[in-house]
DNA sequence: GTCTATAGGCTGATAGAC
DNA sequence: GTCTATCAGCCTATAGAC
């Protein structure tokens, strides 16, 4: 709904995002980056600093939405199990948003340098954290079961939600509230029937 | 139990995906291999023949052996439920056996040139095609709830067992027989009570 | 099998004309 | 803001002495 026009800063972010998900980072040069934009590589400088300026722009963006989407939910009055479903809702949210720029924080964030490594890994370790009490919560009230490891479940959980960009329009499309009902589902009260 | 020693090849495709796990492929060097080794780079090329041949070994190797595992749990005597419980118990195997190179299936197999990139992918699809078969069958038996989706259910398990790698032992150490029972439980009955 | 030297190409980034 | 020209550095890989 803006009616300001995207910039060109912008739209370069966007096409390097989507490079950067298709062949990685590194062997993304700024050449490919311009043949996406109609320009010589030389011009992109007119309107970013350098490669990794690009790269640490896209994920910091990302890393900052996560880490405020979740302030919002600890804060909002709801029951853990509700709070559970809200984070399922978040990652199908950021997903569809930032369909290019989500596939970095499976591993390209690696390349980040200093400070802003160092920053990313506060942002999403604290994330971790805050996830990990909501499932500890819900294990205090007899939500989850006793015996399941909490980590493991975390990073379980974690996995299919980082890993959703690259596989939820593979097969059957589905809109976004079925697939969360199917997310929820799978996630939290497992597949079998038992 | 192998009295033969390690030829030097095999030494340096390991200290290789070490590397690759750890800073990607395109981000390792020949010269960063040959410093893992205590050799300079172009002696390298004395056991190897090149750098994509390495990443091409890592990468069939693993594929391969997983095809092989999966023709194993399809061609046995079991029930459907021991089905799915044996491919986490291969999952686990694998990741304890190549804890390094395992890590190039998330994303570095991109980096594979032809014919190996076509072999791969082949490779791949027929494991997620037998795999989502006993998801199938599953369902089929009653097993697995009716409304639940079966594609979304076959990557959201992969997803788990392809990051394993990652996080299995980052917090609790646990040996390998409550990790199986844990991800059994996890990824097929669900987290939470009722 | 190891080394030194080097080829040949690509990289990110800058300078300066228009 | 775009371009051409170019730099300095790194990359994979090879040649050839020992």
């Amino acid at each position: 709904m803006d009616i300001q026009e995207k910039s060109k800063q912008q739209i370069i972010k966007e096409k390097a995002a989507f490079l950067f998900r298709k062949k990685g980072y590194n062997a993304t040069s700024m050449q490919d980056i311009a043949e996406a934009m109609d320009m010589k590589a030389a011009s992109l400088y007119n309107h970013i600093n350098s490669k990794k300026d690009i790269l640490s722009s896209l994920l910091m963006n990302i890393a900052q939405e996560f880490s405020s989407g979740m302030q919002e939910i600890l804060q909002a009055s709801l029951t853990n199990i509700e709070k559970l479903n809200q984070l399922v809702s978040l990652h199908v949210s950021m997903t569809l948003k930032y369909s290019d720029s989500i596939s970095l924080i499976t591993g390209e964030w690696v390349h980040l340098e200093e400070p802003f490594l160092s920053d990313y890994k506060n942002l999403r370790d604290a994330y971790e954290k805050d996830f990990l009490s909501i499932l500890k919560d819900c294990q205090q009230q007899g939500l989850i079961n006793d015996a399941v490891n909490l980590n493991l479940s975390l990073y379980s959980i974690l996995s299919t939600l980082h890993w959703l960009y690259s596989w939820y329009n593979k097969n059957d499309k589905m809109n976004r509230i079925e697939l969360e009902l199917q997310l929820k589902q799978i996630l939290l009260k497992g597949i079998l029937t038992k």
